[in-house]
DNA sequence: CGCGGCTTTGATCCTTGTCAACTACAGTGG
DNA sequence: CCACTGTAGTTGACAAGGATCAAAGCCGCG
């Protein structure tokens, strides 16, 4: 079944919500608001009264260290909540800001809570999605620990890739820059330059005027040695 | 209030608790069973019966790379469970070790389902626990990104001081080699010991006998710029 | 005593960071 | 139309952090 309700599509992947569930999902997407790229959604430490979900183009989890420089711990596509922390830890331990022009629905925190006192499935299912954020940066841990900074840019890539094209969005070709990518990968822009280099001589992507083109997708992920294993698309277990 | 049911202290810090929930959770603590260190407890891929819970010792999330290597995405100490996952997401996508002697509870699947689906504030409070782990992974992957390795291995060791003494275990000294520490750190054994070398010359630790004792917590956290506030240890809000 | 696991140390190589300059290009205002 | 400005990308030279390889020391244990 698919729905234009992207949270619905994709909390329905975690195989717990119900059709009245569904239902009510719908009931909780109010208009959209526009979002210009690099622009705080919300700041650490703040504790506002709505929840944010993305539904249009990519934002960011990040932390400035005490010297200034900026790590990325996540990157949020459409269909992502941002933020279920204000509803469950009270205080964000991090920032959100935009990657890109975004569109963003606000959710107040009143109606997470009855979605979490009141529909069982539905708590299950935004658990789910919890579960499989942190999986997502267990893969990024290693990823950063453990593969040179050509396999690991190849690796975000795949993994954007296919995280886009699951939401029904082009994961072919995105707005991005160096900098950005740099700050993900935990290494400086000059040497994201260069595994960017990389990957363009190796014929695996493109970047002309601006913008990222993955040219092969097969090989990009031969060259990253991608399992999407974590990322726990296919369709989990029915709950009884 | 101070019970002995570790896991109860551990989820009443989310502050969403009532007595009866409370109650509720002792009768889940069935007996323990001792596991050996260095043993699997779950396997990457495995769809257990079971959920399970640290009571004692030290346990870690892990990967293994194609060509071997090990990557450590995650300490667990007593009070920690393991393994949502498998009630929630279904199967693991990594595999869970002891790093030392534990002692592990064996919790029901059966139990975990009853518990997210008619108890929605321990549901709630279970969620708290998870998005903690994902807090401490966010920092994780700012700590590998962004301090050089002396730092790092500093800013770890305050980490996993503060958690095991808000459980109420010691953690001024612990069992844990130094291979172990690399696993976690994304360096190579080689490597940590450089780092423990420069922490030892520092008067901040001590290791003698294959034993790691941290002498000056102060000026360990001053060293590694460790701010506890990721760790969310503070009660959070009362909800309503 | 000897074995095996862990720690320690040194030498050398590779990856990444740093610094600095230069190019390309879009937007702005004259 | 052009000069001016700012941002992003590109390149090269060099420094430094971490990996790798190899060997030796330490220590508990059978």
């Amino acid at each position: 079944m698919h729905r234009d309700n992207i949270m619905a599509r994709k909390l329905e992947c975690s195989g717990a919500l119900s059709d009245a569930d569904l239902d009510r999902l719908d009931t909780v997407i109010a208009e959209p608001r526009p979002v210009p790229a690099r622009q705080d959604i919300i700041r650490h430490g703040e504790r506002p009264e709505n929840v944010h979900l993305v539904l249009d183009g990519m934002a960011c989890r990040y932390k400035i260290m005490p010297d200034g420089r900026r790590s990325i711990m996540a990157v949020l596509v459409p269909g992502d909540i941002c933020d279920i922390h204000i509803a469950i830890l009270g205080r964000m331990d991090h920032g959100i800001a935009t990657l890109s022009d975004c569109r963003i629905v606000d959710i107040p925190r009143s109606t997470v809570d009855e979605l979490l006192g009141e529909y069982p499935r539905i708590a299950r299912a935004l658990f789910w999605a919890t579960l499989v954020d942190e999986a997502v940066l267990r893969e990024w841990l290693v990823n950063m620990g453990k593969r040179r900074s050509d396999r690991q840019m190849a690796h975000l890539l795949c993994e954007l890739h296919l995280r886009l094209e699951a939401v029904g969005r082009d994961g072919d070709r995105f707005e991005i820059t160096q900098e950005q990518l740099a700050d993900m990968l935990g290494i400086t822009p000059v040497h994201a330059q260069r595994a960017v280099g990389t990957l363009r001589e190796a014929g695996l992507i493109d970047w002309t005027s601006g913008r990222l083109t993955i040219l092969d997708v097969g090989r990009l992920r031969e060259f990253a040695e991608f399992d999407d294993d974590y990322l726990h698309l296919r369709q989990a277990r029915r709950s009884s």
